[in-house]
DNA sequence: TTGAAAAAATGACAACTATCAAGTTTTTCT
DNA sequence: AGAAAAACTTGATAGTTGTCATTTTTTCAA
């Protein structure tokens, strides 16, 4: 399934890095990178860094999915992202010298690079590329978080779960969407009962079809027609 | 009320900055901004920029209230951030590109000075610490949005009422806090009336007093203690 | 100052959603 | 392969919260 699975992947020949916002680098600054990285191999519901930790570097993820979270008061987890190959991790809290406001854990087995702070910051510095990418990147992600909060307080769960599926579709695809019911409903913003109960409403209105616990969608327009604009 | 309505507002003499991002500008910086930017008065209930359009610069607030909301399906507005004296507003979407992800507006008469896009976007070129403070913000911004997304899923009203009065009181003091009914559902995330009667409630338990429609905190630490952590 | 409009407040009600409890299926580990 | 654990599913129930209708208070401008 992970053929990769022992390979340490060299950023020249990474296929998920020209997808990233590393893919600006000059050779030179890609050698560099790779002198400098490390790459590890993760199990499924391995933790990448802990809510309240301090950042040390940059997590690049080569292959596999990552769910990015923070507990509530009574430690249920709301999943805030989930991040796939080519997307970068954890490199918000590095600007801002706070401790991690968020927890990041695999969701599958996975390859995963780490860049040390320093030397990201350093790259940051000297190109120009990578540092409006990630000024850019930010700013993209708290207008998605902005839309997240109207739907989070304006939405009914079933139409935040219709929402959720056409998301989770983008990321997993051309696969199944493989995630745990619980995950699921901490995506979504709900108890694990009641996600179920909805996920059963859309099988039965012929919108999903489910093996065992992947989910495939057979009806994205009525998807998109329930989840609203 | 407001004395400086008609003043125009010069950068080296404005309080506001002291306390903004902009507060590590050299004396030339400062002199260049100050040839170029404009100067404003608003009335109550004044449009900085609506959801939709293109971001032409940046708005810095040297005096007043500014309410950053997105609507939903409905039209419902959703309040995501109230900025104040200090704060610049419209930034993030110069960066992405995009158009803009939410819309702003007055709560107050207020005074608020424009940089267009290209002269702001050259004083983040030349200075690192305006471009650092820049990085940082957004980092800051995107980790209190991951909290707000976890508290909207998972608090109950009553609690985010709680929450949202504390956040409030930091945004108004030392003047009560005075902001519609409305509006404060819309922050909140419910309905107006469900605020209504949670505000009644707090009143009757001796939390909050109410004048007209200006709002005392009497007992914070209750406040604290049902916002929960 | 006064009347109209907007905002705030109250009541009644329905419904969505969480919680608890119990059963079933799937996965994991030896 | 088989047992134990974890994940998933279903049912029953209660409570929170939104909606609609109506009244009261406040604001604003003629």
């Amino acid at each position: 399934m992970l053929d990769k699975s022992h390979k340490y992947v060299t950023c020249s020949t990474c296929m998920s890095r020209s997808s990233s916002l590393l893919v600006g680098l000059c050779s030179d600054e890609v050698s560099n990178l790779e002198d400098h990285k490390s790459c590890n191999h993760y199990k499924k519901n391995q933790s990448l860094f802990l809510e309240g930790s301090f950042p040390r570097g940059v997590f690049c993820i080569n292959q596999g999915k990552i769910k990015v979270f923070k507990r509530g008061d009574e430690g249920k987890e709301q999943i805030i992202h989930i991040a796939k190959e080519g997307e970068m991790v954890g490199f918000r809290a590095m600007f801002s010298g706070d401790p991690y406001n968020v927890a990041a854990e695999t969701l599958e087995e996975s390859n995963i690079c780490f860049i040390a702070k320093d030397d990201f910051l350093n790259m940051m510095d000297t190109n120009i590329t990578l540092r409006n990418g990630i000024i850019k990147e930010l700013s993209k992600e708290l207008s998605d978080r902005a839309s997240f909060i109207t739907n989070m307080a304006q939405k009914s769960v079933r139409e935040r779960l219709a929402f959720s599926l056409i998301l989770l579709k983008t990321v997993y695809q051309p696969e199944p969407i493989n995630l745990s019911r619980e995950d699921m409903a901490n995506f979504v913003g709900t108890a694990t009962e009641t996600l179920i109960r909805l996920l059963k409403d859309f099988k039965e209105e012929g919108i999903i079809e489910v093996h065992i616990r992947k989910l495939t969608i057979l009806n994205l327009d009525r998807l998109i027609s329930i989840a609203g604009k």
